[in-house]
DNA sequence: ATCCAGCGCTAAATCGTGTTAGCATCCACA
DNA sequence: TGTGGATGCTAACACGATTTAGCGCTGGAT
């Protein structure tokens, strides 16, 4: 009926020997300092024995460091990504042996400070600020003497910190050749463009994608067929753009949508005026929300690799808080993750002499 | 250029007094214990002035407690819900000087356990044991001598922790009253029933939805028109569901769909056939998905409500961690937190004569 | 003169672990 | 016989706070 934790005191004593030996043996330490076999096979038997586990807690305050870190972000609740995205740096956390505070701050500066100083205060290894949204800010002062990574967020200004986004201008680049490939000409925007300044502001998956997919047409000969601009990208707005659209061509070849969720206003607009999806039209669009694998056909989309993005930013942190100050990162690496391709029936290609 | 926290004796000697004085006068208890005006003055201007925090890790060793509430899920992943809930125990932790661990199993049980014994080893004050879809299962036994309550969850056998779910039996009442209220007598079940039983195993929330709504028609002196099981709420099956309801009634008057990605499937479905949504047939929903306001026109929807469900639990873990023995609260209590209805174009009344 | 109470503060122990410095023993060797 | 080194372990302190017990002083009552 013993309510207390097994110390590391009563395995000592359990095993007749001091807690320093103990100590020493638990750690692993036993065979360096010559302790000899018989001794540690009866502290690791008292142990195992008594259920001990260290007290990390006790751990942090000797040693500092307390196998714990801090993902700060500026919302969770955002859609399926900040699921993903912290599931992944919670897993790969956890197979390495650390805990995740997750904080949030709505975006509000001083929100933010108070979180950072609440997990100083519980003495955190490291911290991974985070935007749900990729975008680039000011990395706070605060952050100098603690090991930090920033994912999905780029620093406004050149910092030491590596970051972990998604290469967007790649997916750009790859959502246009697919259309290429597939014999199209006539290509229309929906969220951005025509110019590369079109954009949203402060949306870098924009900007990025815009560049990526204006690249390949260049290359290709062409400019976009239209472009819409979209300062939220949402169905409603995805609707009306392919209204603008069709307003233009009553036939367009293909449209590439700059997420989902306009997709799915474009798949509206265009089934009330009777075009049929790939038949008629071919879509493209990126993110890969679940809407993506339930309007009919199937969207083929572009996915954000949200896991991978918390997982990759959590090795970084913690080889960085684990590491030897020796071998730390280059200062201000980036990088960048591809956006796999999810395809579904969007795409039809061009039929020779159409 | 000092690296070092200040600590409570850097303080101590900035004020010229004892880190016992600091101690005391910072912790509120000067004046319990008579310490002079002029000490307390000097030593909270010291505290101020070298910016002092206290180290919760510290504190954490002496008093057992570190005001840090760890979350254990089975999937953060899963789409909106995962978020909200977890967003809305985040704020509540902070508005109360807590932070929070979030960990996740995935369902496995050895997982589960690892994730509390190594919350554990961090000396969290409580814990609050979570399921994404609302479901009944075992309450660990690890859990027995740490604060806990069940979120979104039900045990499986009697305990004496509090437990945080949505109220789906007055959901389903109420989704049942609304359609009623517009005149509806022909009412289609796409989701569960016709028999209480007729659920996808382990569903709380389609046990719960089906038997608020069966208990509604039955004082109306009704049964559902049709009814249709399915074992996956995802729109294909919606959509599936739908055609079948067609199949028996061309015309149904109205459609009662177990959640959000169903009714897509069956907009889908009705929009194919050439039905026109709310003229020819009414949808009510549940869930609230945001996909629920992208639809045309938008599905009538009961909301779970996620942040809440997450604030409360947390506020009910908190009382307990913190509160006296003595008013604990008692064993055992479900709380049911009401589903708002987010009303939309998908109900249209029965024209008189129809 | 002695004792006690009240005042205002502090020394020291404590929480559970890691780490530094060092102790006792034994053996080999000059 | 004494020296030196290897061997195998431990005492004691440190981390940064809280808490218990108590110290020295003063003034008034006995």
């Amino acid at each position: 009926m013993n309510r207390r934790r097994t110390t590391l005191a009563d395995v000592a004593r359990a095993a007749g020997v001091s807690s320093t030996t103990a100590s020493l043996v638990l750690s692993g330490r036993g065979a360096e300092l010559r302790i000899s076999e018989a001794v540690q096979d009866r502290v690791r038997a008292a142990s195992s024995e008594l259920g001990y586990r260290p007290n990390i807690v006790s751990i942090g305050l000797r040693k500092g460091t307390t196998r714990t870190l801090g993902l700060v972000s500026d919302t969770v609740a955002t859609g399926q990504m900040a699921g993903d995205m912290i599931k992944g740096a919670i897993e790969a956390a956890r197979e390495r042996g650390f805990m995740l505070f997750i904080g949030e701050t709505e975006g509000d500066p001083a929100a933010e400070s108070a979180l950072l100083e609440a997990m100083q205060d519980r003495q955190v290894d490291g911290i991974l600020l985070t935007s749900m949204f990729t975008r680039a800010r000011a990395v706070p002062k605060q952050l100098d003497r603690i090991p930090t990574v920033l994912l999905n967020t780029l620093p406004s200004s050149p910092t030491r910190y590596p970051a972990v986004v998604p290469d967007e201008v790649e997916a750009g680049r790859a959502a246009a050749r697919l259309l290429l490939e597939a014999g199209h000409r006539s290509i229309h925007l929906v969220g951005a463009g025509p110019g590369p300044d079109d954009v949203a502001p402060d949306t870098v998956a924009g900007v990025e994608r815009l560049a990526g997919i204006r690249e390949v047409l260049h290359e290709a000969g062409l400019q976009p067929a239209s472009a819409h601009m979209c300062d939220d990208w949402v169905p409603p707005q995805g609707f009306a753009a392919a209204q603008e659209v069709l307003a233009v061509d009553p036939s367009p070849g293909a449209i590439v949508c700059f997420n989902d969720r306009l997709a799915f206003g474009v798949y509206q607009a265009l089934g009330e005026a009777g075009l049929r999806i790939p038949d008629d039209v071919s879509i493209v669009s990126f993110d890969d929300y679940p809407m993506a694998q339930w309007l009919r056909p199937g969207v083929s989309s572009f996915a954000i690799p949200h896991e991978q993005l918390g997982r990759r930013a959590i090795e970084l942190l913690i080889a960085q808080v684990t590491g030897k100050p020796a071998d730390a990162p280059e200062d201000g690496v980036v990088h960048r993750l591809a956006l796999p391709l999810h395809a579904r029936g969007s795409i039809a290609p061009v039929l020779a002499g159409a």
